[in-house]
DNA sequence: GCCGTTTTCGGCCCGACTGTTTTCAGTCG
């Protein structure tokens, strides 16, 4: 089959579909037209799967916003290098409007506006031939411009070349630790009757932006005062009547939104979003004749607009029963609501154990150990609450040692188990260790070194940059050995910092389906692997999943409410993870090989 | 151009903010 090497990110494919929706507006198309191909563009932007592969496999028809027209224009464009059509329709506009769109209040209309006033004739240099034209105040006297927007779009400039080294988003662990820290801190007003997050820390989204919270109180300037007094406070960006923005001295931006207790509801409501989950609330809302916003419900008819004090009324005033903003994402969740059949969502009480920690027991593992002993960790399980912990330090290194000597470490680990097993009675311990699948997909454990152990995590930690083909020979024939039962960590992604490793998804999900692996949902604050959107596929086929903490120290073992958030968003109930399970069964389908 | 609990035709979310155009268009979330 030929193949092109350089195949298009998401991001390039998405940027493409934008500025053919920008071509559409400047010609004056259908309106529908143009939001058909920004639809499109926002739903292969937050793909987990690789557009191009699933062109492949002919599945673009399945994505959310791309009927058979862009389907097959993005066949032309995969399969040949380019599509015929998408050309011709960008030919028809001046090339220097499309690096213009990247500027923060620019679209289209401003963009075209620019150009054709100023004659920029060099897509390259669009920018910066924008930005001389401003300094010499040749914009102020086009037509629609003046000196108040000349000045606006020399700081759009400024901001968008600053926003290379602009902040990345935070992972959800710090952004909502951060977050906890400022509730409690409101929480000491007596004026904040309650509090919340909002919008993607609400819904527990891996990465945030910006932390956004809410506050119900009947004396709005009282919290508000109160808010700028934060201990950490940076520096004050706006205040108004119904909010404030600050940044704090680490740079993270925060947003308090007051507001009177009767509105509380729609308000937060409509500010946890997500847009698109909002958007289809909205469509369903209308063919009842009711109009959302965010002060509450209109009756179109009557024109009278309903107050809404929780959002359960909310939800409950349109028909529904009230959905989990984890799974408020567009992805069937009002359907559901609407036939009662919303899943019972997994929640932290449910969990029952954590199934990868890493104590500091020294088997001179290929990786890092933990900082804190077994007797440490059971100590920390007992204070959580846990039923069964396991175990699942990193293999003894290969290289350093014979097999012999890595028999004898693994027997010694184990007689170390035994042992805390014997003084510990009230926490359950699992012997589970996890184990490198090396680049040709052999597992770094010596056969003879498998009795010492329950089961098997099994894992990817080196040559991440194989061919999707490569790797996932190798992942599934790490996984087909009979003691390894989870794939932790399956993407390896690392937030902000590395991109997870190829793998065709639906192979491993059947073979874990066919040979009863569980797939992990691993809690470490970087990881939050597997992704959310992978769950979704991964229950389609009917597997279960593991949460693990990943911990290298106790800490790290407070840390299993991400997982639970991820899990959650993946539409997962109890049923769908064993360490909702008791310790016999967990033993039961470890050890059955 | 997309989509389907009333529809394979005829719809397609909502409001705030901004600047400049005195009545609105463009952009954003």
């Amino acid at each position: 089959m030929l193949h092109f090497w350089c195949i298009m990110t998401n991001h390039e494919v998405a940027r493409l579909l934008r500025n053919i929706a920008a071509a559409y507006i400047l010609q004056n198309e259908n309106r529908f037209k143009i939001i058909a191909y920004q639809n499109a563009a926002d739903s292969i932007e937050h793909l987990s799967a690789n557009i191009e592969d699933l062109g492949r496999s002919g599945k673009l028809k399945n994505i959310p916003g791309i009927g058979s027209s862009i389907a097959s224009h993005l066949d032309e464009l995969f399969t040949t290098g380019k599509s015929r059509h998408f050309e011709s329709v960008l030919k028809q506009i001046a090339p220097a409007v499309f690096p213009l769109l990247d500027l923060p209040g620019f679209g289209a209309k401003k963009a075209a506006k620019l150009v054709t006033a100023l004659k920029l004739n060099r897509a390259s240099e669009a920018i910066k031939d924008l930005y001389n034209a401003a300094k010499l105040g040749k914009i102020a006297s086009i037509p629609d411009f003046g000196e108040k927007s000349q000045q606006d779009i020399l700081e759009a400039i400024l901001r968008f070349q600053k926003q290379g080294q602009k902040e990345k988003r935070m992972a959800l662990p710090l952004a909502h630790t951060l977050a906890m820290e400022i509730v409690d801190y409101l929480k000491s007003s007596p004026f904040v009757l309650k509090i919340e997050t909002l919008g993607s820390l609400r819904r527990m989204v891996a990465t945030i932006g910006d932390i956004d919270l809410a506050v119900a109180t009947k004396n709005p300037e009282a919290v508000l005062d109160h808010f700028v007094s934060y201990p950490k406070f940076g520096k004050l960006i706006e205040r108004g009547s119904g909010g404030a923005s600050i940044i704090l001295g680490g740079g993270q931006h925060v947003d308090l939104r007051v507001i009177k207790p009767p509105a509380w509801g729609s308000m937060l409501q409509y500010f946890t979003g997500s847009k698109s989950h909002n958007i289809r609330l909205r469509e369903f809302a209308l063919k009842k004749g009711l109009s959302l916003n965010e002060y509450g419900i209109k009756n179109l008819k009557t024109k009278k607009l309903m107050e809404f004090a929780s959002e359960d009324e909310f939800y409950r005033y349109l028909g529904l029963s009230l959905i989990p903003p984890q799974i408020r994402e567009d992805r069937g969740e009002i359907e559901a609501a609407l036939k009662g059949r919303l899943p019972q969502l997994v929640s932290l009480s449910n969990i029952r154990g954590d199934l990868q920690i890493h104590s500091s027991y020294d088997l001179h593992p290929s990786h890092d150990l933990g900082k804190n002993s077994m007797e440490e960790i059971v100590a920390k399980a007992k204070s959580l609450g846990y039923e069964y912990i396991a175990f699942s330090e990193h293999n003894p290194s290969v290289s350093k040692h014979s097999i012999q000597q890595i028999i004898d470490i693994m027997k010694r680990r184990k007689d170390k188990i035994e042992q805390i097993k014997e003084s510990t009675k009230s926490v359950r311990i699992l012997n589970l260790l996890e184990i490198d699948i090396n680049t040709t997909g052999e597992l770094a454990l010596p056969e003879e070194a498998f009795d010492y152990i329950d089961a098997a995590l099994v894992s990817i930690h080196s040559s991440f940059n194989q061919s999707k083909d490569q790797m996932t020979k190798r992942v599934l024939s790490g996984l087909s050995h009979p003691k390894a039962k989870i794939l932790a960590h399956p993407t390896g992604r690392l937030i902000n910092e590395r991109e997870g490793i190829s793998l065709d998804f639906s192979q491993i999900f059947d073979h874990a389906q066919k040979n009863n692996k569980a797939i992990e949902i691993n809690s470490y604050p970087n990881r939050l692997d597997l992704p959310d959107i992978l769950v979704i596929e991964a229950k389609k086929y009917g597997i279960k999943f593991t949460l693990g903490t990943d911990s290298h120290d106790i800490s790290g073992m407070d840390l299993m409410k991400y997982g639970v958030s991820v899990a959650r968003r993946g539409w997962l109930a109890p049923d769908d993870i064993w360490n909702t399970k008791s310790y016999n069964e967990i033993y039961k389908w470890l050890t059955n090989n």
